[in-house]
DNA sequence: GTCTATAACATGATAGAC
DNA sequence: GTCTATCATGTTATAGAC
């Protein structure tokens, strides 16, 4: 059946995103999905295709929600609150979006990269390099927009670090509190939050 | 002799860096040192023991460099100007460090991290703790620290991802640019920067 | 579309010579 | 301290039955 494709690519967007693509054999995604090994192979030619075809499932799903949301809204502050909360909770409810984008910058190959960027990153990147222009008309909108992105992705990933340092509290970890001290660093800075 | 000790934790920490744990093979890290795969056993006891070596070697040595250059200069102003700048710079030389600190946040099991925080981290973490207080005493310096490491370390990452972006330039990817573009986001948010 | 069986090779780790 | 040789296991991928 054509659905075990489907459970093919969720299953292996999820392992990917948890131990990477060595980190991952053939057989521990066969078990997930409850087939054999050697049936992957009707679906899949082989363990890199069905890699890149996980990522690009896993990011067409994603860029669209936040799309979507993106538009919502107008005036450029509330529009940033806006996405600055979406964009912690969504990575928070579903960690492989995040995962993956961090361990292609990691390790991820030229073409990787290449097909990253256009397929699946522009469809959000263009709204937001807008956004950005509309904030701060004098300042560069791709440097902000990594900076921003660099404050949400590591505040999530760095939870499993936080409660091993010294002095570790619950606004360190939550959401909310994550997205007000994001969302005023990012528009008064230090001196004003 | 010693020296092979020594060799085999420097390159065994560049090549786990790079590839990560599971992409690494014993015989990968003999090849590079120019020994055979049984002779690493007689100076780590297995591919784990090997592996925890190498990266509290690593981290060692970068804390020292880092917290040396944090008690220099005062003023929290120009102090964290300075730090921003060095991190950058550091971090571009040597991308280990950077790499297998991603690495930990997206795969690491919870002793593993145990480990990192108290052993290597809090070397530089309580300094800048301190010196975050002093920018904002209003505001939680834990958070400030994240965002503020986020910034950087997402910055130097996606460096290999800016080209492929629409409105690439070099002030993207060049350290100085990077640094003054970070340091006036911090301090004064995207109003003023 | 999934199975069993198997080929061909890579892996972590050990034994014992030098 | 390093080597060669070897073991047991795990890996990707294929062949052919059902």
């Amino acid at each position: 059946m054509e659905h075990t494709q489907e459970r093919l690519l969720d299953t292996a967007a999820e392992l990917f995103a948890r131990q990477g693509y060595a980190g991952v054999s053939m057989r521990d995604i066969a078990r997930a999905v409850g087939i054999t090994q050697a049936a992957i192979y009707h679906h899949f030619d082989n363990k890199d295709a069905l890699y890149i075809a996980a990522i690009t499932y896993l990011f067409e799903q994603h860029t669209l929600g936040i799309s979507e949301q993106m538009a919502a809204i107008d005036g450029p502050a509330s529009r940033l609150e806006l996405l600055i909360g979406t964009m912690l909770e969504l990575m928070e409810k579903d960690p492989r979006f995040r995962r993956i984008y961090m361990r292609e910058l990691l390790e991820g190959d030229e073409d990787k990269l290449a097909a990253i960027a256009e397929n699946a990153f522009t469809a959000f990147y263009e709204p937001l390099y807008t956004l950005m222009g509309e904030l701060a008309p004098g300042a560069d909108p791709q440097l902000l927009i990594f900076s921003l992105a660099g404050m949400i992705f590591h505040h999530l990933e760095a939870r499993k670090l936080a409660p091993y340092l010294p002095h570790a509290a619950k606004r360190h970890t939550e959401i909310p509190p994550l997205a007000q001290h994001i969302t005023r660093l990012f528009l008064y800075g230090v001196t004003q939050s």
